[in-house]
Formats: structure tokens, sequence, C-alpha cells
DNA sequence: GCCACCGGTGGC
DNA sequence: GCCACCGGTGGC
């Protein structure tokens, strides 16, 4: 069955040690500082995995490991994040992978004003097409999400950061906005309360509406667990939880060596080593009101890099398993 | 001591 | 049941 997914987007794990090379992290209360700096953001592909707070294990891994091991330091740091971002194209619907945050946050703004197609991504990969396969492909190292439309877009020199929680637990992600100061911000009241404190920000045209704090929602159904649910009934993984099982999966195709965002794919000749091999694939299958729920981001588990070059093509995968009732 | 991450809870 | 908000705390 062909998903009726609309104009979806999607984006796969990043891992960044924190936002806009802020170096130590704050909150409101914290007094704020003048630096403002712009450093890159890394971008890393992680498996799916229940390795948070040792709450749960896995084994048996089927993709690759990059041998560079973070430090302990910077393993604590590191948090599941977007790493990539797509869109599904209104009218093939096929998955375009976005080139940057940027632009995927302004196509999430217009998203139901100004559905994404194919022909928007010539902007940074040019002549595609419908007749274009896929560009992205299912991964059960990939953790997928839906993304709300219509989010603002991220004020200039703020940046907004969603971190995905681990599985089991009682919410599926956080989403924090970074002030140009280095303040990070978790909720609207905070915020708001910033912008009172920094004029400046309301001089320069930034508003309290300009920012939103809806966070993506698991494909995967049980990623989160219920609040009546126990420490114990930690979901394991099972057909239902898994994206694809281990034998339908090709490993390591989608997002391979991602470049950070903010330089993906900038030139066409990045492209054919930054994109993924394109194939064909149906869109996962989104349940309920797609109108309302166009735009996924596709995450990933956990702090084990993936990196393979590409493999042969896959047959078309089916979409994941519906969540057991 | 700091802070990233998670859980609890009140409001809807 | 969901979500916004924020406090607690384990790991560093």
């Amino acid at each position: 069955m062909e998903s009726k997914a609309e104009n979806s987007m999607i984006s796969p794990i990043e891992n960044s040690v924190s936002p806009p090379s802020v170096k130590r992290q704050k909150t409101l209360s914290d007094k704020d500082s003048d630096q403002c700096d712009d450093a890159s953001q890394q971008v890393v592909i992680y498996k799916n995995d229940k390795s948070d707070r040792g709450r749960d294990e896995q084994s048996g891994s089927h993709l690759p490991i990059v041998p560079a091991k973070p430090s302990k330091k910077q393993k604590r740091a590191l948090g599941k994040q977007i790493g990539a971002f797509a869109a599904q194209c209104a009218k093939c619907q096929k998955w375009r992978l976005i080139s940057t945050k940027e632009k995927y946050e302004e196509i999430r703004e217009q998203a139901l004003e100004d559905p994404f197609v194919c022909e928007k991504a010539c902007e940074w990969k040019p002549d595609v097409t419908c007749d274009d396969p896929s560009d992205v492909s299912q991964d059960n190292g990939m953790l997928w999400a839906i993304d709300k439309p219509n989010i603002p877009r991220t004020p200039q020199e703020w940046e907004r950061l969603v971190k995905i929680r681990g599985e089991g637990s009682t919410k599926f992600a956080d989403v924090y906005y970074w002030s140009p100061t280095g303040t990070q911000l978790r909720s609207s009241k905070e915020v708001e309360k910033y912008l009172e404190e920094h004029p400046e920000c309301a001089a320069q045209g930034v508003k309290l509406s300009h920012f939103s704090f809806q966070s993506p929602a698991p494909l995967q159904k049980d990623y989160v667990r219920k609040r009546s649910q126990t420490s114990q009934s930690v979901v394991t993984p099972t057909r239902s939880t898994m994206l694809l099982p281990p034998e339908e999966v090709v490993p390591g195709r989608l997002m391979s060596s991602l470049q950070p965002y903010r330089h993906f794919c900038p030139h066409p000749k990045h492209m054919a080593s930054n994109m993924v091999q394109p194939i064909s694939w149906e869109p996962p299958p989104v349940d309920g009101n797609l109108e309302n729920n166009m735009l996924l981001v596709l995450y990933s588990g956990d702090r084990t890099q993936v990196a393979q070059s590409s493999s042969e093509p896959p047959e078309p995968k089916s979409p994941p398993p519906a969540p057991a009732a």
C-alpha cells in the first residue's frame, strides 16, 4: 500500500557535541556570556541501540563500526540528534535530502502552504526530478520520526536543537534553543524571560512566536514508554519495535559518511560522495492525519558511528511493520 | 561543581 | 493521553 504522505521531511541522526560551539552549556539561570562564535557542527550517524544509562543492552550489530571512539567526556556530550534532513515530494512521494538545516527549516515552515516537490531540490541537486530514485533508504540503524510542519524558522544567530532521548524514556525528545549569547532555553517561558532581559533581540525582530518547542514523534510507536509502564517494562527489540529486521536491511546505506549538514552536498561533485545511493523505497507509513504530520525526521540510536560505503542496490523495502496494537 | 539527560506533574 | 515545564541527579 502506498503511503499517502505528501510532502514529508526526514532527517537522520546527527551527533553534535554541542550546539554552535558554545563551550559550556548554560541555562537561563546562568549568566550570559558574550561569546557567540560559530563553530561547525559534527554529524555522525549512529546505529539504533538501547545503551543509554545501561538500561538495556543490545549486541549483534549488523553495521560496521568506525573505530574512532570519542572520549568519555565527549561521549557524554554526544547526544542523539538529527543528522540530516529529507523531505518527501508531494507529487512522487520520493524522499529528497535537504542540503542544510536552514533549508529544511524553510521548507518545513512552508510545508502546508507550499508543499515540497522534487523540483525544489534542484537548488542543491541540479536537475533532480521525480523520475530520479529516492535519496534515502531505510536502515535499521536509523530511527525515524515525524516532524511537525509549520514550525517557525529559527531566528538568525539562534540554534534550535532536538535531542533524542533513550528508548524507553518517558519522552521522545527535548527541544532546546540556543541564544546568540550561548544560553540554553528549554521552554517558551524561558524564551520569554530571555527576550525580556535582552531587548536587543526584540530590536532585531525576534519574537516569542518565532520559537516552537514541539518535538518530533518517533515512527517507532513504542520507543517512548507510557507513563504507567515501569522501568522494567522497557521495550525490547522485536519485529514490531525494529524498523526492519536485520535480514531485510541493507547496512550502512543511509547517510554513510555524512558531512556536517551545514556543508552537506553544496556542490554536485560532493553529491556523489555525500548523498546516499538512491534506491527505490516506499516511505514509511504514518498513522493518522498526514496533512498535519507531513514532516519526518530520521534519527538513529546509539553512540557507535556508522560509516560504510554503499553496497548493491537492494530490493525495494516494505515499510516498517505497524506496531502491535 | 556542572550539566546532559531523564522523570514527574499539572494543566489541558 | 499528551505536552509544557522544570527539578533532580548521575556521570563527568
